[in-house]
RNA sequence: GGGGGAUUAGCUCAGUUGGCUAGAGCGCCACGCUGGCAGCGUGGAGGCCAUCGGUUCGAAUCCGAUAUUCUCCA
């Protein structure tokens, strides 16, 4: 069975039993401060668990995109090493938010397993909880009971802790849970060890294939659990898995979700799978990574240093290394597979289909870029090799190498165990370790938990309407950063604060209590559903009611920019072309920021084309329209703007200014003539297809105007009111280089004559042609002039003075021939020279300069050369 | 967010413990030679060594700040 079929049939399954099919979310999460990348089928539906939110429907089922590059089974780089480890994968999975339970959970999975897929049922295991003392919890008795009605009691196995006991995190929703394992042995190899034996024991052969989660406690702070009032079942059944079950295969790279990417890249490298481990394991990391990669692209992730950009890159980074070691190959090519896989998973998931031209930009990009770093790389490592005192490298050179240059520490090791060299890999941990301590201080937070005022309210947004409200908390708690120190966290019954999202920035304010008390909020961020204030200290008395303000000037600005955000999207839809998309978006209140998908850099008639379209919507006075409660489908039938990336609900709100329709949920002005006027600072490019453009609007354009306009002023009346301010600035360059060009002329004329004079001072003392003088130049002219000479005539010994700015300088210029063959060395003579000057000196043996504080003194210097010559030649 | 690098000619980069009048290759310009595929020779232009400050007789080189950028860690 294919795995497009597949995957179809298992949605079908549960629609038919009255599950609502729902979209993957994106696989790059935006509101979850705990969570860079979606890493389980429940994500999108944690805020249900954590009853932030009102499921739309209890029961559910998805095929969800999910990314994992770390956790306790999960390291990146095992991931190709085995075959059957992935960063990214999908997720198969049914829930139920307090409907059904144990029961049905049990018998569906059952059903669909062995009814429906024909799995034979004597390859099947399953495993339920234990019990853990520590926790206080009992064996899962209810679930054996249900399994008991289908499965023989010998294939019940018992699960620890670790294995049975789901938790999302420290905190929070958890339970018990129960597995069924697959055995796809040989028969042969199943007569020796019966399968029971190897579940949960990382057998490639004997896995898990589907968890079934049965969420009925809350995890809190303290680490105590609490029972849930409504329970809740969360399954996952991994789809490469069962790809490769039911196609008989003992490798998930073995299954059509593999086997097209893998073609190609041999058909791109000229290797074939299957011939050395070392190419298998490449090719294995390849496929899997740039499925990974190009989906983090297409929802609107680009590898960047930071992050989960960051995240992206090294795994882009480490399908490079091994096609660039274990399979030779030196240029780009791994972009060229994403055809291949926008072919093989555009159905399920169309946003790799249109947004395949991007990701192949942007992965030939970092590849080109991270192809020149191994091979500067590779240079160092040369020097490192050559340098090196001994058959071993320091792990503090391969960490620099590594950290600095971004040198892998795995190539390092193999390049120098082929050259016959160790590293000394000890030394190397230490140091990584040093550098994860520093960042983990840096940014360690701790939060406790929550205190809840008002239980039963959830907390309302009014900030489209209202920028105060009356309100009261629901609850809050302390949260303490290295950074920050300790902060506070409250969620209001109703706020008019708008949470930090869509890349405006959260709104800051005040909350005012009755008694004149006030809490200052810092900030608003979005976290599971909820609106969060941050603030720097506590109500006095939590349950009271108060009033939250907005800063109303601070919104007013960021409402202008975030308005000017989709007329500036229009316009470049307008001037540039639909391809035009919105890749990220920045609202502040003094600018905004906009990056979107578009070839090349930006003509400045393009630009201000935009700048003309933008700031004509102003002058049009557009008013502000919304429809917040329309349905996503009515929307984009109107032809509004959505963003690739983004998980909308079914309604939506629509955000519309004339022509210029978004889906949108931050805060805008009521019309577009509050935004006064358009500038666009800035336009540049942030990747490979990529451009960014900065900009602002009202205030912000008000005081960059006048400030222009009070230069220009300046400007002018510094060069006594011109006509033509440039022209008379042009003429004022052109004058500067023609009197430039005059005065080194000048110059070289007064070289020249103080060359001729000091030529004609020349004496001759025991066959060198000796001559000291003052001249009274700066420093370079001193030994510009002593070089001319030097370079015109033979076996002269020159010594120069001169005084500047009350500090006197002494040169020393003695022919190169004579310092070979006579032993001269202007650098001793100068240091004794400058003692008369009060001064220190050196230099070469033959060039030489002091400087002292004393010119009084450059006479006798002056004298005492001459003597020196006079001694040595008699000497001589 | 926290570390570590880098910034030198239009481009790619050298520049060893401060002592350079700052170099190379490619590119550019001029002239000459040359039947073709990156042809050869000669000559030349092009640099506030990122910016600002400090140390020093002397800084591309050492120190500090800023900007830009790369990189590792979170």
């Amino acid at each position: 069975m294919n795995s497009k079929l597949l995957r179809r049939q298992f949605l079908e399954f549960f629609e038919s039993k009255s599950h609502a099919k729902v979209d993957s979310a994106p696989i790059v999460l935006k509101d979850d401060p705990t969570l860079m990348f979606t890493n389980a089928g429940m994500n999108q539906f944690k805020s249900y668990f954590l009853g932030n939110s009102e499921p739309k429907y209890t029961r559910v089922t998805n095929s969800q995109k999910c990314l994992r590059v770390s956790g306790k089974h999960n390291d990146l780089e095992e991931v190709g090493k085995d075959t059957y480890h992935h960063t990214m994968f999908e997720m198969l999975g049914n829930w139920s938010f307090g409907d059904y339970f144990k029961k049905e959970a049990i018998e569906w999975a059952w059903e669909f397993l062995t009814e429906v897929l024909k799995i034979n049922t004597d390859n099947l295991y399953v495993t339920i909880f234990e019990g853990d003392e520590a926790d206080a919890l009992q064996k899962d008795t209810e679930a054996y009971e249900f399994w008991k009605k289908l499965v023989k009691e010998d294939r019940i196995l018992l699960g620890n802790k670790k294995d049975n006991f789901w938790e999302m995190g420290d905190q929070g929703p958890c339970g018990p849970a129960s597995e069924i394992h697959v055995d796809i042995r040989t028969d042969e190899e199943k007569a020796k060890t019966p399968g029971k034996d190897l579940v949960n024991q990382d057998h490639p052969q004997v896995v898990e294939i589907w968890n079934l989660v049965f969420i009925q406690y809350n995890r809190r702070a303290n680490g105590s659990l609490e029972t849930l009032p409504s329970k809740h079942v969360d399954t996952g059944m991994g789809f490469e898995r069962l790809c490769m079950v039911m196609q008989d295969k003992t490798s998930n790279y073995d299954t059509d979700v593999f086997t097209p990417l893998i073609q190609e890249i041999e058909n791109i490298t000229g290797k074939t799978y299957g011939t050395t481990e070392e190419t298998d394991i490449a090719i294995r990391v390849i496929a899997d990574h740039v499925r990974a990669v190009a989906f983090a692209i297409a929802d609107g992730q680009l590898p960047s240093s930071t992050g989960a950009g960051y995240v992206i890159r090294r795994i882009l980074r480490r399908a490079i290394r091994y096609g660039f070691t274990f399979l030779d190959v030196k240029t780009a090519f791994i972009y060229q597979l994403v055809n291949v896989l926008a072919k093989q998973m555009g159905e399920a998931f169309p946003e790799i289909l249109t947004q395949a031209e991007l990701c192949k930009n942007v992965i030939r990009e970092e590849e080109k870029s991270f192809l020149r770093t191994l091979e500067q790389g590779l240079g160092l490592l040369d020097n490192l090799m050559q340098d090196a005192s001994s058959k071993t490298i320091s792990g503090q050179k391969a960490f620099e190498l590594y950290d600095t240059f971004g040198f892998p520490i795995d190539l390092t090791n193999l390049i120098l165990s082929e050259k016959g060299y160790d590293l000394d890999f000890e030394a190397f941990h230490k140091e990584l370790d040093k550098q994860k301590r520093r960042s983990k201080d840096a940014a360690q937070t701790s939060s406790g938990d929550w205190t809840e005022v008002n239980l039963k309210e959830t907390g309302e947004f009014v900030g489209y309407d209202q920028t105060q409200a009356h309100t009261h908390l629901i609850k809050y708690r302390q949260v303490t950063s290295k950074k920050e120190g300790v902060q506070y966290q409250l969620v209001l019954n109703k706020t008019p604060f708008y949470p930090e999202g869509g890349g405006q920035v959260g709104d800051k304010g005040v909350l005012e209590f009755s008694d004149g008390n006030k809490v200052y909020i810092l900030d608003t961020k979005k976290e599971n559903n909820q609106i969060i204030h941050i603030s720097k200290t506590l109500p006095k008395a939590p349950d009271e009611e108060f009033t939250a303000k907005v800063d109303v000037n601070l919104r007013r600005k960021t409402a202008a920019n975030h308005t000017a955000t989709h007329l500036l999207h229009q316009a470049l839809r307008q001037v540039l072309g639909t391809h035009v998309e919105q890749k990220g978006s920045m609202v502040q209140p003094d600018y905004l920021r906009f990056d979107f998908s578009h070839f090349s850099k930006l003509t400045e008639e393009e630009v201000e084309a935009v700048e003309n379209f933008v700031n004509s919507r102003i002058e049009e006075s557009l008013s502000f329209e919304e429809e917040r409660q329309i349905a996503y489908d009515a929307a984009i039938e109107k032809g509004a703007i959505a963003l690739f990336g983004e998980k909308y609900g079914d309604k939506v709100r629509l955000v519309k200014f004339g022509n210029s329709m978004e889906l949108c949920g931050g805060t805008h002005v009521n019309n577009t003539s509050n935004l006064w006027h358009f500038i666009i600072k800035n336009e540049s490019s942030v990747a490979s297809g990529i451009r960014r453009i900065e900009a602002i609007t009202s205030e912000a354009a008000k005081v960059f105007l006048t400030k222009e306009s009070q230069i220009l002023d300046s400007v002018k009346s510094v060069l006594n009111q011109p006509q033509n301010v440039l022209k008379s600035v042009e003429s004022l360059q052109e004058e500067n280089l023609n009197l430039k060009r005059e005065v080194e002329q000048l110059n070289q004329l007064k070289l020249k004559q103080i060359k001729t004079e000091l030529q004609s001072e020349f004496k001759e003392i025991g066959g060198i042609n000796f001559v000291s003088q003052r001249v009274d130049l700066d420093a370079g002219a001193m030994k510009d002039l002593a070089f001319q000479i030097g370079g015109e005539q033979d076996n002269v010994f020159i010594v120069l003075g001169s005084e500047a700015q009350g500090k006197a300088l002494l040169a020393c210029y003695i022919s190169k021939s004579l310092v070979e063959t006579e032993g001269w060395n202007a650098g001793k003579i100068i240091k004794s020279l400058g003692q008369h000057i009060q001064g220190g000196g050196g230099g070469q043996a033959f060039f030489a300069t002091a400087g002292g504080k004393n010119p009084d003194g450059i006479p006798k210097a002056l004298e005492e050369a001459k003597s020196i010559v006079e001694q040595k030649s008699t000497e001589g």
